[in-house]
DNA sequence: GTGACTAGTGTCACGCAGACACTATTATAC
DNA sequence: GTATAATAGTGTCTGCGTGACACTAGTCAC
């Protein structure tokens, strides 16, 4: 059948006839905080899964865009507002909540650490505990969260490899070993140094801020990342057209 | 609130307090004919959008799986089955459909040459006329499954460059200039015939047949593809392991 | 056998990427 | 103030993938 076109006559009024399952978003909001990926989860107080932990989520409103009510329910539940946030995948499975179908919109969020820092992240009125998780030493968690988390955290390290998302999780203005610290706590793995600043200076989404991070040792300079530079998902393109090799416009290393 | 744990206590039996939008899945199914990229759409016989063209899809069963009422659909209304199959995104706009709220799962479907021939594409029961159309001349579609296609394209173009999902759209055993057409159809642009060779060999995914295509002219050697070449997303790295270009394992074209 | 048509082939030059180790600058402890 | 610890910062060489590019080979139809 074919809800758009050629219902039963008697069905074009489209009541309740046909089975509506619930429709709910579920937010993954990584953030990056000493030298760690974390994750915010909340603590169930209910059954089923009382006691374990969830990924905050909520229902769609009526009226309301999928994207929105994502953002909403993350200002509700977490008081965490003014985040990256992208549609990651939708998990439809029949028994994923024991009570009834719930049908889940996953969405991906990354949190700046100024942003971390400014938004006194709690839990809203009525969720439970709020905490966040090393996404490396994560508890039990409840429905098919884990398996939810896993496709995110595949997603943010394919997102890190091949577009500039990596600065969404740093302050404003960051050193270059920063950088690579997020780099490797999410990939979870090494990088050699030298060539990893290559890389990302022939990318050409960093400037100097002209500031120095003082420390307790070494000077750093401080890089900020070009305003286009987010989610410019650098097309590469497998057959590329004929002349698109220009894009080599970005600064080399001085020589 | 969070569904999965917070709800107020009154409301833990999850009847229908909660608004429970129509789910969907709609379909695109992508062929290859006569060097187009086609798609199949339903005219779809009632307001709104009455005459207009629309993707095949339909409601999400009660206890269904979100892949399986694809499937279902696909098999229901065009008489298709045993196709490749993605969840491509979830469309949710709170006006897409005037009647209702309706949010809907779309679904990127490909069908190989050999399906194409075999089952007969019919309109299902209770659809309309079911039609093939050029991608790039399409008539006018209903809701907002202009933008559902529109995606749909770009998710096969960036599978086609770096995946082995091309084949998937040609018969079991084909010559490398049918599948160079495919190529140069679905990206809408030329390639060069040497170079698309010596990638599309070099990636290792392909295997002669020691077939020939007969044909009009000079014969032209069959390929097919190495079964575990489906959806092998040739983990592309930017930071690969220290040892990753192991993976150059593959035959080079002889010297 | 000639023409039309499609299949099939090789080289060169360049840029990107990976492997690799030492110097520079600052703060602190003594 | 000198030594030490800690982090910042830098260059080269080699190999490989990739893009640009044009001609020969085999078959059929007339």
């Amino acid at each position: 059948m074919n809800h758009h076109s050629t219902m039963p006559t008697a069905l074009q009024g489209y009541t309740y006839e046909y089975p509506r399952p619930a429709v709910t978003v579920d937010m993954i909001l990584f953030a990056f905080q000493n030298d760690r990926l974390t994750v915010l989860l909340i603590r169930r107080t209910h059954d089923p899964f009382a006691g374990k932990w969830a990924l905050p989520g909520g229902f769609v409103g009526e009226h309301e865009d999928l994207y929105d009510a994502a953002r909403r329910e993350l200002q509700e539940e977490t008081n965490v507002s003014n985040v990256y946030l992208e549609q990651l995948y939708t998990f439809g499975q029949p028994d994923r909540d024991p009570r009834m179908r719930v049908v889940t919109v996953a969405y991906f969020a990354l949190l700046s650490a100024d942003e971390l820092a400014e938004q006194q992240v709690r839990s809203g009125s009525d969720a439970g505990d709020a905490r966040w998780w090393d996404i490396y030493q994560l508890p039990q968690l409840a429905f098919d969260h884990a398996r939810i988390l896993e496709y995110a955290l595949q997603r943010l390290r394919w997102k890190l490899e091949w577009t500039a998302l990596g600065f969404l999780l740093l302050p404003k203005e960051f050193t270059l070993s920063e950088l690579q610290r997020v780099y490797e706590t999410v990939l979870h793995e090494a990088l050699d140094k030298r060539n990893f600043r290559r890389k990302i200076l022939a990318s050409g989404v960093l400037e100097e801020s002209g500031n120095m991070r003082a420390g307790d040792h070494r000077p750093a300079k401080l890089y900020r990342f070009s305003a286009q530079a987010i989610e410019l998902e650098q097309a590469r393109r497998r057959f590329p057209k004929p002349d698109s090799h220009k894009r080599s416009s970005s600064p080399r290393l001085r020589t």
